[in-house]
DNA sequence: CGGCGTCTTGTTGCATACAAGATATAAAAC
DNA sequence: GTTTTATATCTTGTATGCAACAAGACGCCG
């Protein structure tokens, strides 16, 4: 088996990184983050897959650690509902349910509409910041960086929260909005990046305007979307699809 | 070097009990989230001070485990924003500064909110389900019971999102309010365990009339008192306190 | 009496060893 | 040929050992 299918350490990699710790802390074993952050990047990314299993002696060798700290690193992803383990088989990214997916996107419009009703609207100098970053993800479209374009789509959330000047609310977005990028993956979004992008500019004019309910509409209306993109029938639920659909006939 | 500061396994189960069959769950062993919860259940109780060291080794000895699985869930811990690790130095109850706080409590109102204003309205079993909860708090505030109390109190808000029907919002909220019953710890909450009995009463009454904004708004005032009722200027800020005060005048 | 280097002790950080179980492989029985 | 059984291999689960470091104790010297 080779630890080839895993894509995880390739390049420093730190455009927009929530986390900006050590400035080389390329190193796990100063960086005790360095694993859930590659994980978490290259998930948002596309790279790695739900279901996709990550195994402690591949990603010790990868980072060239024990599986002592690989381990630890995997409690941390599994607290925050990136991985999960299967007892005695391995660890393995999240696949989350039709049931789970639909809460996680629940959840996240609960989060992100109730963040923009109730937090003070920001000023200047964050519009900006915002508005440079939607250029990003309309330069990784053009580009046809697929990874980058992933990433840049769904860290927005997390930068308007931090722009907001919130990292408990940026640091619960990053987990939710992993997530969502894994649930897409999962049941073959069909959203659209241009369309994605252009709500993602709508937001931010409102909150330029001042108007936070307008805002707080539009992300409603957004992740609405999201959520509608998903073909809810053709991932892991093939099996029970395919046990349904023997069940009911006999001939 | 007693352990007596720790108080988390209020019923002292036996480390190495052969003959005694543990009914799913007492061993930390067979069910690996024992420890976790046991912490976050101590620290929703008042039973764990923010501040306040978990050394590994006594941990260990209290679950009757080696210090591997204690690192573990201490591990997931940290994910959680429960605790945080000094180098070499041991395992704290985090210890939230204001701003930290402020953040907390502003997340939480931007989830309860969200949750409220985003989410189908609950249908009578769920509203009768929260009733017990009130009720269950009236008990535990008239029975003394300090411990309960400030567990039911904080569990509300998990209780709501539960009923609500919604697992990750849930379990965003377990971690958000434990923090919360940490920060009021720290400075020296004077809400007053009847109002905010109350105040859960109204929420209810709210969405029991199917007025989802009304009972959004009315949490909204709950988090807002719960946050007000803090002293900032009580703990661990002392130290700026003192400096800034000593910095300003000369005589 | 107070300041300072040294030493001792305790605690975490990390790696490793071994046990227990799951999956894959191969052999055997029918 | 198919099913079953036995075995080999690989992976995680848990404990333990040792090193690195922090903080307090102690004696030394000014």
């Amino acid at each position: 088996m080779s630890p080839e299918g895993v894509v995880i350490a390739e390049r420093p990699l730190r455009a927009h990184s929530p986390c900006m710790r050590d400035p080389d802390g390329n190193d796990a074993h100063k960086n005790p983050h360095l694993i859930e952050d590659r994980i978490i990047h290259a998930a948002l990314s596309g790279r790695i897959a739900p279901g996709e299993r990550l195994g402690e002696k591949e990603l010790a060798e990868i980072f060239g650690v024990s599986r002592t700290l690989v381990r630890e690193a995997m409690m941390r992803l599994q607290a925050r509902g990136i991985v999960e383990v299967s007892a005695r088989r391995g660890w393995f990214v999240v696949e989350p349910s039709v049931e789970e997916a639909r809460h996680t996107i629940d959840a996240r419009r609960a989060l992100e509409v109730g963040m923009l009703v109730t937090i003070s609207q920001p000023d200047t100098g964050m519009i900006r910041a915002l508005r440079e970053h939607v250029r990003a993800e309309q330069k990784a479209i053009a580009g046809g960086d697929r990874g980058e374009r992933s990433y840049l789509l769904g860290h927005f959330h997390v930068c308007l929260a931090e722009t907001l000047g919130n990292p408990v609310l940026a640091s619960l977005l990053q987990d939710l909005t992993t997530r969502t990028v894994l649930i897409a993956a999962l049941y073959q979004s069909s959203h659209d990046a241009h369309e994605s992008c252009g709500e993602h500019g709508g937001i931010i004019d409102a909150l330029e305007k001042g108007d936070t309910t307008e805002a707080a509409r539009l992300m409603d209306v957004h992740l609405r979307h999201v959520e509608k993109a998903l073909n809810y029938r053709s991932a892991s639920n093939r099996l029970d699809h395919l046990k349904a659909a023997l069940q009911g006939s006999s001939g």
